[in-house]
DNA sequence: TTAATTTCTTGTCATTTGTCAAGAAAACTC
DNA sequence: GAGTTTTCTTGACAAATGACAAGAAATTAA
């Protein structure tokens, strides 16, 4: 297959900007080609993490359950990024959350013993690695303060303009807990922003 | 001064094990000592976070505003842990959020330039700043997943069992809105909690 | 194309939790 | 140790949001 993992690559290429193509490339090479359909879990509660995957098409999210059995989504996950469990994954602990596919995915993976034995041994992939998790740190912190000092309907309104191919693939509830509100209440939100 | 930065060599220590003593002492060498008066801030919103602080004794505090002009903390930072704010830190970004001591706080710091320089130089504290970053990463995730599937009350019994410092040194305003309700309503929990 | 299922909208109602206020208690300060 | 300030408790009340339900719309499947 002619440019095969060619996304992957740029990717890497984009995160660590000043290594060398051929220590890129045997990164590459040690990915995985996966498929995961609308639906299907990519992690599992209960279950360890053990993929490290960089998400090629498609959407995903993370959920759990809350106090009152109702499903939370705290992430979705977009195209080009790398998605994992970093506290099942690092720690090797059973997932406290799922990671779901929103639509059929597709993308690669390593898994953990090999990206460990990865990290011991190719200190560009040491780089990569401690960059993914600066940026991912950064995103859930930011999401953290958004969540307190914006309302709602600023969150939904930043959604629309940057994400909008979350509005288009995932269902209302799913956005609606992730910004911290019920379907109905986002319903409602939408109704008065089409009003203006 | 005999035993001067000791817990910051343990603290190390215990991060990264394998590393050799000569390079911990190199990297302890170059953190300096600095204090911080009850309620003075390390972390300024709108300015750069600088400070790669390990607090040695007290305790502090992340918080911002929300929506309605409440003082919301995020986080507690205890004693015997790196305190910075990540984003600013490496984004190089104005921060959204203070660091405040809670009570008078010591302990030792790098500024980011002389971290960054070590960085490249340090393999050893390469080994130590990612595994801070994991640390704290994980930590950060556990948060957001107790604020999503426990109760206020399950969230403060938990505080009371392993993290009574904070109980002890923390006003009830900053503690109640770590766990995500007013001080009224904790007030209310605790006197419940008594009547048990 | 029709049927079945899922998703979305909207109404009503109840409940939780916050707001405000006032007094008690505790902690500082001089 | 007296006074001042901050912190904590508790009551009454209001308001926002969620729960529930029912119907509309859209999507999927057969």
């Amino acid at each position: 297959m002619i440019n095969e993992k060619q996304d992957l690559t740029e990717f890497i290429k984009n995160i660590i900007p000043d290594s060398s193509i051929s220590s890129i490339q045997t990164i590459v090479d040690l990915f995985q080609y996966k498929k995961i359909k609308k639906g299907d879990l990519l992690v599992v509660k209960g279950c360890f993490s053990d993929d490290y995957f960089f998400l090629s098409k498609g959407l995903m999210r993370t959920y759990l359950y809350d106090v009152n059995a109702n499903e939370i989504t705290t992430d979705f996950h977009t195209a080009k990024n790398i998605v994992f469990e970093v506290t099942s994954f690092f720690k090797r602990t059973q997932s406290q959350v799922y990671i779901q596919a929103v639509i059929d995915c597709e993308g690669y993976y390593i898994p953990y013993e090999q990206l460990n034995s990865l990290f011991h041994e190719m200190p560009t992939f040491r780089d990569f690695g401690r960059a993914i998790l600066v940026k991912e740190f950064i995103a859930s912190k930011e999401r953290t303060i958004s969540m307190i000092n914006q309302t709602a309907e600023q969150r939904y309104s930043h959604l629309v303009k940057s994400n909008s191919e979350i509005l288009l693939s995932a269902p209302l509830k799913q956005i609606a807990s992730y910004l911290g509100i019920t379907d109905s209440t986002l319903s409602r939100i939408r109704r008065d922003f089409s009003k203006i």
